[in-house]
DNA sequence: CTATTTGCAAACCCTTTGCAAAAAT
DNA sequence: ATTTTTGCAAAGGGTTTGCAAATAG
């Protein structure tokens, strides 16, 4: 995957930072803006935290990262997410993705049918006390 | 219903800034601090912003509130609520109420059963594009 | 050559905290 | 009398912004 390419083809300009960031939010899950940055670094030492912030922003503005709002908790980024949830451990704060099922799909299509409206988005955030990766 | 009885049989002491706080959160639907502060402020013109933010974290910590996280919003809180999913619009930020479905219902039980866990809560977040009450 | 982006530092906004005085039980 | 809460002001933490220099197209 050509991630200079993936940004050309969308009609961004293709920065060695921009590049970074997108290479980054592939790299690993649900980061927050401080680990994406703190990622890049390793290789470009010289990358600043504003200019993480603003090209996350532009590539959530294209469709290509969603923001996962978590309760009690940074914020955190997604790259180029097919719809699915999350299930976040209110101890240690350890998300784990879930596919939508056909239950899901029939709320969605329900609630849009019902109200004679389009969904932009739905985002479903379970919360459980523990989970296996708490110590 | 008497807000200061609730606080009493929750083993809460009552005092007349948590009490506001109680009424004012069942009062208005999804208010955020400043708004629950500036409306008990229209009868008790003394009370800080601090205090309001201790009194809604400890009705949230004894189940009475709930908090609702808005994408690219500030943080709003509910009054005894039964489950429900919130729509809300991106333009406007207008917040809808909408109850459970059956398939809703199905989707958690599914989950619960599969993963084998249980779940603290289901937050669905559905967010519109525009809605009837933009301008 | 023009438009966009970068990086820095300062500003911003919401939220939390420390603490002495006041109030609740 | 003891414990909890209040209110103030200061600090904190994440995010955004203004702007001149650098880079992309």
């Amino acid at each position: 995957m050509n991630f200079l390419t993936v940004l050309k083809s969308s009609g961004l300009t293709a920065t060695p930072q921009r590049v970074a960031v997108l290479k980054e939010l592939g790299k690993k899950t649900h980061p927050t803006m401080e680990e994406i940055y703190n990622g890049i670094r390793e290789e470009n030492p010289t990358i600043s935290l504003a200019t993480v912030y603003k090209n996350v922003h532009v590539l959530k503005e294209n469709g290509m990262v969603i923001e996962i709002n978590i309760p009690n908790g940074k914020m955190r980024y997604d790259y180029l997410a097919k719809p699915h949830i999350h299930i976040v451990c209110k101890s240690c704060s350890y998300i784990e993705d879930m596919d939508y099922d056909e239950n899901l799909f029939k709320y969605q299509n329900n609630l849009e049918k019902s109200k004679n409206i389009v969904l932009d988005r739905l985002d479903v955030i379970a919360t459980v006390d523990n989970c296996k990766m708490c110590k």
